[in-house]
Parts: C-alpha cells; sequence; structure tokens
RNA sequence: GGUUCCGUGGCCGAGUGGCUAGGCAAAGCUCUGCAAAAGCUUCUACAGCAGUUCGAAUCUGCUCGGAACCUCCA
C-alpha cells in the first residue's frame, strides 16, 4: 500500500504525510465568520476538510480537528444600525452582537449537519479567546515586531520579512506589496503599507469591543488563528487548512505572528482548496452572485432550476480534486444528483445481495474486485483524489448491477471477497467520503404500505389485470413514490 | 501593473510522455404486458502555433482566452 502524499501549498509540492507525533494529528481549519448566511461557496472547504479528517481517522490516527469560529470583528446585520452603541434606543432593540453571532452560527452548524460533516474536536471562538490574543500581541511587542498607534496595534511587517520569509507560503514578493495604493481606513497609522492590525482601537459606534492595555477595541483578522491554534494544538501542529483566498494576507500573517511568538512555524502541512465559480467567477459578496445554502436547499433562487439536496451538493464537490476549481452551473448539478442516485442504489443492492455457496467462483473477477477495493486507498494517499474513488466505485457500480440484472452471476464471487466488497463500499460511501442515503427514511408504517400495495399489484399482474397494475403504479408516481419491477420478479419503490 | 494558476469530447470533470478515467446527456439494442430501472454497444477529446522526442493532450517556447490573489473573502 502507498502512504499518504499531501500537496503542501508552503513547498508547493507533494509530500509525504508525517505527523509529528506518531499516530496522532493535529489539524487547523479556518472556519467560518458568522456574520451572515453561508454560501455554496462556503461548503467547500467544510466537506474537504471533513473528508481528510475522515480519512485521517481511517488511517488509525487520533486527529484533533479544530475549526474557529470567527464571531468577532465589525459586524453589522441588514437593517440595523452599528451606531446603535451610542443612540438612546432601549437595550432590547439594539443590535446586540451576541444575538447576531448566535442565529448564524446556528445556521452554521445546521448547513454542517445536513452535508454529515462530522463535529470538529474543537471549536473554539474569536470572543472566547480575547484574552489569548491579547497575550500573543503582548509578547510581539515584546519582541519589537508590532507597534502601538492611537489604541491600536501593527505588525511590523517589514521588520519580520528582513529576517523572515514573508510571501513564501503566497508567492509573494514584498516590494511588490508596496506597490499597490488602496484606500483603506487608518493606513496612515501605518508605518508601512504592507502591516496589519493585530488590535484594533474601537471608534464609539463600534459595537464589539473589548478592553486592553491599548484601550477599548477588537482583535485584528489575522490574531484569532494564531492564539487558538496555538492553544489547542501547540507551537508547532501538522496541518493547516482553509480556502486558497486565506492564503494572502491570512494565512501569511498568520505564519509571521506565530513564528514570532513561538519561534516556529506553526503548522507543517498547508492544504488550501479552490474556490467554486458561477459563470467562470468566484463566488462571493462582493461579486454578487452568491447562493446561500438554504437557497440550495429549497431551490428558491433565480439561478437555480430546482432544489439539490445536501447530498448531492456534497458529491458534486467530491467528484472533483479539491485544489481545481469548481464551475457551479444547474446541468453539472443534476448530473450530479443523477449519478450519486446510481451510486446509492448500487450501494443498497450490495447490502442486500448474499452469497450462495453453490455456484462456482470467478477467480478473474475476484481479483478484479480486490484490485479495485485496494486502489481506493492509493487514490485517497494521492493528495486525497476523491474524484478517482468516484470513478472505480462507479466501475464496481457496473458490476454489481450486472449482477442484479443477471449478467453476472453474483454467486461467482467468494465470500470472503463478497464481504470485502461490502466492507469497501461502506467504508468509501459512508465513512470517508461521508455520503449517507437520503430516502432512506425509515417509515417503517410506509413500508409496511408500500409492501401492501405491490403485493396487490403482483396479484393483478399475474391475473394480468393491467389496469389495475399501472393504476396503481401511475396514481403512486403521481404521488412522487416511483415503483420499479425488478429483473427477478421483485418490486421496489423508491421516494423521489 | 505584479504574482500564481488554468484552457480536456454536447455538459461537468480525473489524469498522465506510449495503454478505456468517471458522471451526466444523446443514439441503437437486450430485458419487460407497458413503463421505469438496469445491462450491452456507439459517440474518442485534450485552446492555437512552433519545438524537444522513436512517440506529447501530457515537456519547452510563443500566441490567444479565462481565473484567483495583491482589499473583506471559503
Amino acid at each position: 500500500m502507498t502512504s499518504l502524499k499531501v500537496h503542501n501549498s508552503y513547498s508547493r509540492q507533494k509530500e509525504e504525510f508525517k505527523s509529528i507525533t506518531p499516530g496522532h494529528v493535529g489539524m487547523y481549519v479556518c472556519g467560518p465568520t458568522v456574520s451572515g448566511e453561508s454560501h455554496l461557496g462556503h461548503a467547500r472547504p467544510f466537506i474537504t476538510f471533513d473528508v481528510i479528517y475522515r480519512y485521517l481517522i481511517y488511517l488509525g490516527y487520533k486527529v484533533r480537528y479544530v475549526r474557529n469560529i470567527t464571531d468577532a470583528g465589525h459586524f453589522e446585520e441588514e437593517g440595523r444600525e452599528a451606531e446603535d452603541k451610542i443612540s438612546k434606543k432601549a437595550v432590547i432593540e439594539k443590535l446586540e452582537p451576541m444575538e447576531l453571532v448566535q442565529k448564524y452560527t446556528n445556521l452554521f452548524h445546521w448547513a454542517m449537519h445536513q452535508f454529515n460533516n462530522l463535529e470538529p474536536s474543537i471549536e473554539p471562538t474569536a470572543t472566547g479567546h480575547i484574552v489569548e490574543q491579547i497575550e500573543m500581541i503582548k509578547k510581539i511587542m515584546a519582541d519589537g515586531y508590532a507597534y502601538e498607534v492611537n489604541g491600536s496595534v501593527y505588525f511590523d511587517v517589514k521588520k519580520y520579512a528582513e529576517k523572515y520569509p514573508y510571501g513564501k507560503l503566497s508567492g509573494r514578493v514584498i516590494d511588490d506589496l508596496l506597490e499597490t495604493t488602496r484606500d483603506l481606513e487608518n493606513q496612515e497609522e501605518k508605518k508601512n503599507k504592507q502591516d496589519f492590525a493585530l488590535w484594533k482601537s474601537a471608534p464609539a459606534e463600534h459595537i464589539m469591543r473589548w478592553e486592553s492595555p491599548w484601550g477599548e477595541g477588537f482583535p485584528g483578522w489575522h490574531i484569532e488563528c494564531s492564539a487558538m491554534s496555538t492553544k489547542y494544538l501547540g507551537d508547532e501542529f501538522d496541518i493547516h487548512g482553509g480556502g486558497m483566498d486565506l492564503m494572502f494576507p491570512h494565512h501569511e500573517s498568520e505564519i509571521a505572528q506565530s513564528n514570532i511568538c513561538n519561534h516556529k512555524l506553526p503548522a507543517r502541512y498547508w492544504l488550501h482548496n479552490n474556490m467554486i465559480t458561477i459563470n467562470g467567477k468566484k463566488m462571493g459578496k462582493s461579486y454578487g452572485n452568491q447562493i446561500m445554502l438554504s437557497q440550495l436547499f429549497s431551490g428558491k433562487h433565480p439561478l437555480l432550476q430546482q432544489a439539490y439536496s445536501p447530498m448531492t451538493i456534497r458529491f458534486f464537490i467530491l467528484q472533483t480534486h479539491y485544489r481545481s476549481t469548481l464551475d457551479f452551473s444547474n446541468e453539472a448539478l443534476i448530473a450530479a444528483e443523477k449519478g450519486l442516485k446510481r451510486l446509492m442504489e448500487a450501494y443498497q443492492e450490495l447490502k442486500k445481495m448474499e452469497y450462495d455457496p453453490s455456484k462456482e467462483r470467478d477467480e478473474k473477477l475476484e481479483s478484479l474486485f480486490y484490485a479495485s477495493g485496494a486502489e481506493l486507498d492509493d487514490f485517497m494517499n494521492d493528495d486525497f483524489s476523491t474524484a478517482k474513488v468516484l470513478a472505480n466505485l462507479f466501475s464496481l457500480v457496473n458490476h454489481i448491477n450486472s449482477f442484479k440484472s443477471g449478467t453476472l452471476e453474483k454467486t461467482t464471487l467468494s465470500a470472503d471477497c463478497f464481504a470485502y466488497v461490502k466492507s469497501r463500499f461502506k467504508i468509501y460511501i459512508e465513512d470517508i467520503l461521508g455520503l449517507k442515503d437520503e430516502n432512506e427514511s425509515e417509515h417503517s408504517r410506509l413500508n409496511g404500505l408500500m409492501n401492501l400495495l405491490i403485493d396487490i399489484r403482483k396479484e393483478a399482474k399475474s391475473k394480468k389485470d393491467y389496469a389495475t397494475s399501472d393504476k396503481i403504479r401511475n396514481q403512486l408516481q403521481q404521488l412522487g413514490i416511483l415503483l420499479k419491477d425488478e429483473k427477478d420478479g421483485r418490486m421496489s419503490y423508491q421516494l423521489e
């Protein structure tokens, strides 16, 4: 068997994965900013790293998966004013940041649950770690890599870059950064344009504020991840993940901060997922082209031809490599929906199949099953090639369906081989890819009812009373229940 | 403007110096009372130009087109 190799953004190479502490993996993934609802683009990193998390567990690692909630910053909700802080409104009328943050945190958790993502081991919030962040900033200042201006603290990138390779992760040259001229608030406070805020002094109307040695304010964007990853994973940990758009300046700055505080680069392997695009453009707030997850699930968005289930989206995302862009289109999602259905139906069929010892084995076929099953690990080991895993599963789906339709005798597999294939499917579909059968509605009553109707239809068919049998099938179809006459005389049903 | 990346069949998307990715769609056939599903078969692509090579979609150069980052961003 091959060993796990991952593409490390820091070295821009595929490297063999070796954990710092044998048997353990520490993984930090940048979580959501809970000032608004998540859209399709946000789903990608969390599904990607969920599968990575699941695969590491499958490999036998004990994984501590830390994913933060960014709930500190300059937050406003549409229709409500941030000036609440100084207005004379009653407390209950004002925008309460905690209320806002709670609302979107709940929504985020709901979406993660829909996607069947495992919960991270620790989900720390930025607001819950203000003390740690302040301590870290103090350390950086004590080392001389940060300076205070008007109650704000900035990281001295220029000084850092004299000694350390600032820009290595994102491939940036410090001198190029000097060229950019952008209008940002309080730029004149900085010594150099590329410096970034560790702590920002809060203007009177700012609703999120904490006491600090530099006055009332709030933490800069990058420091929370440094503080929380250090606290829960240590000075140096194995994997740091997030979207490619975070490489600069977020992760670059994180490296600088942690490096000054801990005298170590925080993570050994930096993994970045690529963007989801729509009509070739990145989905994002500033482009105004985002489709919220709830809209995706309900189909209520002008760009959507229909609703797409969470598993369809999960499958859609896993069909491509995580480092490639993925273009959204109704056509592509409908294709994913159908493909997923075929995969899951074959899986259900496989689960029902039984070994029959009366038939002769086909060793050639057996070795094909064994080989395909074993290959799945090789694909995952190759920088988590879920696309290849799915392609391989589909080649087995073909065989399973052949068993079902009688083109192949299922009994030509030995009992061992049968058990092996079943377990591979279970491990890969359920445990690693995290796909679950959305039609598996545990309605036992519905099941009983359907069996009754199926029995009646079978009787009608045997009497060649096709009027009755068609009536049952057609009317059920109108209710969104699809009856299928199977090859062996069985009938099955499926909720549309 | 700078940095990085990409351009694959009707669509989505893997991938690699020589051998079928896969999914969806389409066509034909088989099965079936009909339908659906399924199976079999067909459709054989790598932006353009030049070069390296016995051989390139895969390497090099150029051209064209697109994207991401450089600012909040998954």
